[in-house]
DNA sequence: CGGTTTTTTGATCTCTATCAACTATTGTGG
DNA sequence: CCACAATAGTTGATAGAGATCAAAAAACCG
């Protein structure tokens, strides 16, 4: 529960009858899910909002002829679906990448909650928001920026994503992803991502070996990658390395 | 403000009281704009939402060092920053394509407009979610989709855009856009769009002179670009050229 | 430990970027 | 309405980033 209170109160904090109100949303059936499974596909009636508790996700479409691209990442304390359950079908897919748990809320309590507290109201809207956000940067990523600086942003992004819930230790975190997960999300082939990455080693960026991301040098890669951690409203109490 | 209610009623008809409601906007201040002018720029505080009313106006993120991303087009009946206005700080910019016209309205009236009339809050809620399925079709797009793909499914795309909002004439269209734009929005540089453009004149695909778009088969226009009109939500009524 | 998944390497090809004109079109003021 | 300037579209030549194919090496897993 805590990646979401740190999710949503970065503006304002909420007030222990808020809390206690969000913290019922735990008594959502929780769903188990191993790793590399589908949760939820394209054209599948959403029915319900999920909450991420543990583990990782992430949203993907597949072209008819196999190609794949991963549209975003979902961390623990993140919504799926949070405002698309009022549509009856789902424009992308979900999937778990790591064993995941979470929690599945009918829109009926949601609606509920937010319609008792304006404020936690107010802190799901600036979240979709947010997500919006990411992916209009995400689309300057992938039309404007090369495979170094593409990599470069998205591991900005992944860590203070990550830092913003809690989930680094110093200037490391865990990270679940392939090279072939990355090369998805950054638009190339594996191929090349894997030579991009090595790139990124040999100039002491990053390094990600077993399943841990390491941050060699946070200015240098934010620097390259033009990243500007604006869109991400990560607070005042968290600021990456700085 | 036939484009909104065309925007708006694609799953349900209002009620002349809803419509008269929606109507009332329209009273809100009209400020006009010259083509290529700014309207909110990244960084700006949005204060309040916008209602395209004429012309076509754009959003997009320039980087540092001069690259330049479109996000997305903003065609007649549509919101600019309906959500957003929330927020304290535009992520990305907007500007006019064509001379503008375009209603500023408060959010406060947005906000009693949606509570009085919730059937018109879910219509909001739902453009919303269309929004974001646009931003992820284009996540697609820049991707994984080869620069002739990317130009066939921008064309497919805002097609059936115009098409809902009733602004096609059989299988052509006004389209203000230049290569450039069409550059910046497909992630390609000017040259290579222009010779993508001459390829699909060659194949009999479309055709773009003097601001007008033709259509010259959009059944091969679809499958080239892998496009799949479910994400626009473009209602029953509609449907291009089938 | 054997089998699967992931990472790495090499060679080659192709799409897209770059640079630098040049032509056509559009728009404007005289 | 023409003449000129500015904008937009087109062309050619060349360079470079990233794709593709195929296979080997490493890491991971039960």
């Amino acid at each position: 529960m805590e990646p979401l209170f740190r999710n949503l109160e970065r503006f304002a904090p909420f007030t222990d009858e808020e809390r206690s109100a969000l913290a019922r949303l735990q008594d959502s059936p929780l769903s188990r899910s191993p790793a590399r499974q589908p949760i939820i596909s394209e054209g599948d009636n959403p029915g319900a909002v999920r909450l991420v508790a543990t583990g990782w996700a992430y949203r993907f479409k597949d072209l008819p002829d196999g190609r794949r691209q991963i549209l975003g990442f979902c961390l623990p304390g993140d919504f799926v679906a949070l405002g698309a359950a009022t549509l009856d079908e789902m424009d992308h897919s979900v999937g778990a990448l790591t064993a995941l748990s979470y929690h599945t809320i009918r829109h009926g309590d949601i609606d509920r909650i937010a319609q008792s507290y304006p404020r936690i109201a107010e802190a799901f809207a600036r979240q979709e928001q947010v997500g919006a956000a990411i992916h209009r940067e995400w689309l300057v990523n992938l039309g404007r920026r090369s495979a170094f600086e593409r990599l470069a942003h998205l591991f900005a992004e992944l860590f203070v994503r990550l830092e913003v819930i809690g989930m680094t230790q110093g200037r490391e975190c865990r990270c679940p992803l392939t090279q072939n997960d990355l090369a998805d999300a950054a638009g190339v082939t594996s191929v090349h991502l894997n030579r991009t990455m090595q790139e990124m080693r040999r100039e002491g960026l990053v390094e990600l070996k077993s399943k841990r991301l390491h941050i060699l040098d946070f200015d240098r890669l934010a620097d390259v990658a033009m990243f500007n951690p604006a869109y991400l409203r990560p607070g005042r109490q968290m600021r990456a390395f700085a």
